[in-house]
RNA sequence: GCCCGAGUGGCGGAACGGCAGACGCAGUGGACUCAAAAUCCACCGGGGGCAACCCCGUGCGAGUUCGAAUCUCGCCUCGGGCACCA
């Protein structure tokens, strides 16, 4: 009889559902576990590529539930974003109805792979019960200063006319549509996530569960650097230049100082100098260049000022540069050049003749341009002979006490720009007026709503400015006329707290219950991929921080635990519809079931490596599971007076071994060889039925109802209709995850091998509890030893019992 | 350029410093069948041998060790991250 995973599945995915099975509530008595996948934007069509993703959430959620714990794994929406609204562009349908159309598909996809949420707590970000807390946690932001508006110079769109944060763009281009970013000078809101640099560096130590990987990338892009900022005078003006460097232990080798076009120093330096036409056409050039252009040269280019900074340890006058190496947005924007020890300074310095003064000697024998390297101070005067952190101590010493500079620290990461000139996403709730400036939105106005509009196309405004409704209102403050703030939060606002909305999604008085995210927070296990592991997870770190400091959560980091699957490959490439190499889900839902389809994903390798789809892989998994399906429903034929069998033990001893393999297993996310070793005990158990003419024996029956508990957080459907067919209860997902048998875990005997000089030569079956000077009694009768004995001295004899002896000839 | 990873059969991949290739896919041969599908059985890294067996083999080259896919060093290749960040 085949296996009907058609009715099979339905039923099961009804019965999960209409019994509550994974709905949850606070249970202290006992252990919660708190099981997230990082919510997705709602994109319609699931592919094999995203089934992996959910096949493994799903089943960490079977696997700890039946190990006892409460667990929590919610669903929501990412639901905001440009993929409604370009396809509200084009077709006219409003974001909202294009959105819940894609949910409603996607939820049937998710119920159609079996796998299960509590979703009486889902979520979506588009919903104005959600994105009124969006703006409330906005306001807060506000309030403590967290928030602010300025204007910057920041990287604009052009194909999706709005502004990006400094995380969404990918080598200079907009990581959604690829479109090389421009800069522009904008008024835009920021959250000012630099004020948590440090925490959030610091913090990373905690997050031992991480992967390293992940831990590092946050660390680099933070990027902390520790240096010395400390002031020039320009010698002939009232004027003084700050510089930032990491080097100051070299600054007596500065012979130039460089300014970024932008600084705003420039003008002054420049006017009334012989240099000031030729610094204005390079100024001029250098802004209309995008950031990849102005790298795409190669070659460093400036230009000089005319002016001349005093070095302040030597009082050398310097000629002051402007180049576009020299980035406005890091440090003061200026630097002293040393190009004796910057490779950058020293092509500069080639190019336009200027000094070269090594102050750190390189080895004997160095060749090299400029050398960053460990040494010895030299033409530096009163740090001469001082290694590299010795100067830099000593000279930041000198600076502070003679008050023209200090130790600083600087940081890689900005702050967050959070603006967005476009329409489907929260409308940030501030109020524009033009006595009280910048008015926060009534907390009791909230949420502040989308109006309906008839035009989604961007302008360099969102669509809300054309909306006058909208936009004109009175102040909140002074009740004279006013203007709304216009553009949208980055949705990356919605998904840096909605993990604590699961603990309590329903909450129409406050963004959450403080009680209830006690209780569910931190995630205990957080799932997704490892593209968020700048954008995302810093950006919820952040904000898990602020509400910490604001007294709601009691924890300072969201997310205790942290996987990073890695991406199904096909065609050389990761799956993806942009890419067109998606594989449909459908065919193989059709012939071979849900199951066949999430063992296979769990199969398909490691799961924090890309794997490569294999077109064959599926019916694979499916015969497995045919054959598990057979042995489970052939007669009964039970024999009840039958003595014990020698392999009767042999065969619960496997189960119990695979018990222990797969447990340990899952715990390790070592999904593909749990699945393997299931494979294997199901091979050993039809030899053993095999072995019995096919008669299901009590010692059988008892071996194969370990199996199907092992097998139910991966094919849950077989495995419940089996659990329910062979008598043991109505619902698999509640059982209790069996405990191994040590005693059948025990090996009794073993295989030993015996190597001469390290090559196998023999292998004998010994006992488990062999000592050692009978195991080389043992090895050294070896008759298949012997022929290498003859004749040769043996020089010793490594013995590791019980597995092992190594007969070392001389 | 800097910082991480990873290189094992035809393929995906297994392997506490101790039997390389578990498990699966593909393939080959066989059983069943009028035939096919399904299922079941056997084989399945390369070379040699009738065989028992032997030799070679985990990107390349050294090293440590009784013993290395695994540890160390140096290369090569691929993937990822960062990148005029002073």
């Amino acid at each position: 009889m085949a296996y009907d995973f058609a009715s099979i599945e339905a039923k099961w995915q009804d019965r999960w559902e209409e019994d509550r099975v994974f709905n949850v509530t606070e249970d202290p008595t006992r252990p919660k576990f708190y099981n997230v996948q990082m919510y997705p934007y709602p994109s319609g069509d699931l592919h094999m590529g995203h089934l992996r993703n959910y096949t493994y959430v799903d089943l960490l959620t079977r696997f700890h539930r039946m190990r006892g714990k409460n667990v929590l794994a919610p669903m929501g929406w990412d639901s905001f974003g440009l993929p409604a609204e370009n396809a509200a562009i084009q077709t006219g349908v409003h974001p909202r109805e294009f959105t819940e159309r894609q949910i409603v598909r996607m939820k049937s996809q998710l119920r159609r792979l079996g796998a299960v949420y509590d979703w009486e707590r889902e979520l979506a970000s588009h919903t104005p019960e959600f994105y009124r807390w969006d703006q409330w946690l906005f306001l807060q932001l506000f309030e403590q200063g967290l928030a602010y508006k300025k204007l910057a110079s920041v990287n604009w769109c052009p194909k999706d006319q709005t502004v990006l944060a400094n995380e969404q763009v990918v080598d200079g281009a907009c990581e959604r549509c690829g479109t090389t970013v421009e800069k522009r000078d904008l008024e835009q809101w920021f959250f000012r996530i630099t004020d948590y640099a440090q925490r959030l560096l610091d913090d990373l130590a905690l997050l031992e569960d991480w992967p390293e990987r992940v831990r590092v990338m946050q660390a680099n892009w933070i990027g902390r650097s520790d240096g010395c900022q400390f002031r020039m005078h320009v010698a002939g003006h009232d004027l003084w230049l700050e510089v930032f460097t990491t080097r100051p232990d070299t600054v007596f080798g500065m012979t130039f100082a460089v300014l970024a076009p932008e600084h705003p120093l420039v003008d002054r330096l420049i006017a009334g100098s012989d240099h000031e036409q030729e610094a204005r056409d390079y100024i001029a050039a250098a802004r209309r260049q995008s950031e990849i252009e102005r790298m795409a040269e190669g070659e460093k280019t400036g230009v000089f000022t005319g002016a001349y900074a005093v070095n302040p340890v030597n009082g050398r006058e310097v000629p002051i540069f402007i180049a576009d190496y020299v980035l406005m947005g890091y440090g003061t924007g200026a630097i002293m050049a040393v190009p004796g020890q910057d490779q950058r300074d020293w092509d500069f310095a080639r190019r336009y003749g200027l000094d070269i003064i090594r102050t750190v000697s390189p080895p004997p024998g160095w060749e090299g341009e400029a050398y960053l390297g460990e040494g010895i101070a030299i033409n530096s005067d009163f740090l001469d002979g001082l290694d590299v952190a010795a100067a830099k101590k000593k000279i930041i010493a000198w600076f502070e006490e003679q008050g023209t500079g200090t130790g600083t620290v600087q940081y890689r990461l900005r702050d967050w720009l959070i603006s967005r000139q476009r329409y489907w996403g929260s409308p940030i709730p501030i109020i524009i007026c033009p006595t009280d400036g910048l008015v926060p939105v009534p907390v009791e106005q909230l949420p502040v709503v989308h109006p309906d509009v008839t035009d989604y196309a961007p302008r360099g405004e969102s669509p809300l400015a054309a909306v006058p409704e909208f936009v004109n209102v009175e102040c909140p403050s002074c009740g004279g006329p006013a203007r709304r703030e216009t553009d949208t939060m980055d949705t990356f606002v919605d998904s840096s707290w909605y993990f604590l909305r699961y603990c309590d999604a329903h909450n129409s008085e406050a963004i959450f219950d403080p009680a209830k995210v006690a209780y569910w927070m931190p995630v205990d296990q957080y799932v997704g991929g490892v593209e968020h592991a700048v954008l995302h997870l810093l950006y919820a770190r952040f904000i898990t921080k602020v509400l910490h400091d604001m007294g709601m959560v009691d924890v300072d980091e969201p997310f205790a635990r942290l996987f990073t699957q890695g991406m199904l490959v096909k065609d050389g490439a990761k799956m993806s519809k942009s890419r067109g190499n998606v594989v449909a889900p459908d065919p193989y839902y059709e012939r071979f079931g849900a199951d066949a389809i999430r063992l296979f994903e769990l199969f398909i390798g490691p799961a924090t490596d890309d794997a490569v789809w294999n077109d064959n892989g599926v019916e694979g998994t499916y015969r497995f599971l045919d054959r598990v399906w057979r042995m489970g429903t052939g007669e009964i034929g039970l024999i009840v007076d039958r003595a014990e069998a020698a392999g009767d033990r042999a065969i619960l001893a496997s189960a119990h071994r695979a018990l222990r393999k797969v447990t340990e297993d899952i715990e390790r996310f070592r999904f593909n060889t749990a699945v393997a070793a299931l494979m294997a005990l199901a091979n050993t158990l039809a030899d053993y039925l095999r072995s019995q003419g096919g008669a299901r024996t009590e010692t059988f029956a008892e071996a194969f109802r370990l199996m199907v508990l092992m097998l139910a957080p991966m094919a849950p459907h077989l495995t419940h209709e089996l659990w329910e067919r062979r008598g043991h209860g109505s619902m698999l997902a509640t059982e209790s995850w069996p405990q191994w048998d040590p005693d059948l875990v025990r090996q009794d005997s073993v295989t030993m091998v015996i190597q001469v000089n390290g090559r196998v030569r023999d292998r004998i079956e010994v006992a488990a509890d062999i000592d050692e000077v009978e195991a080389e009694m043992i090895a050294l009768a070896s008759a298949r030893i012997a022929p290498y004995l003859e004749g040769a001295t043996i020089r010793r004899v490594v013995v590791r019992v019980p597995t092992l002896v190594n007969v070392v000839l001389s």
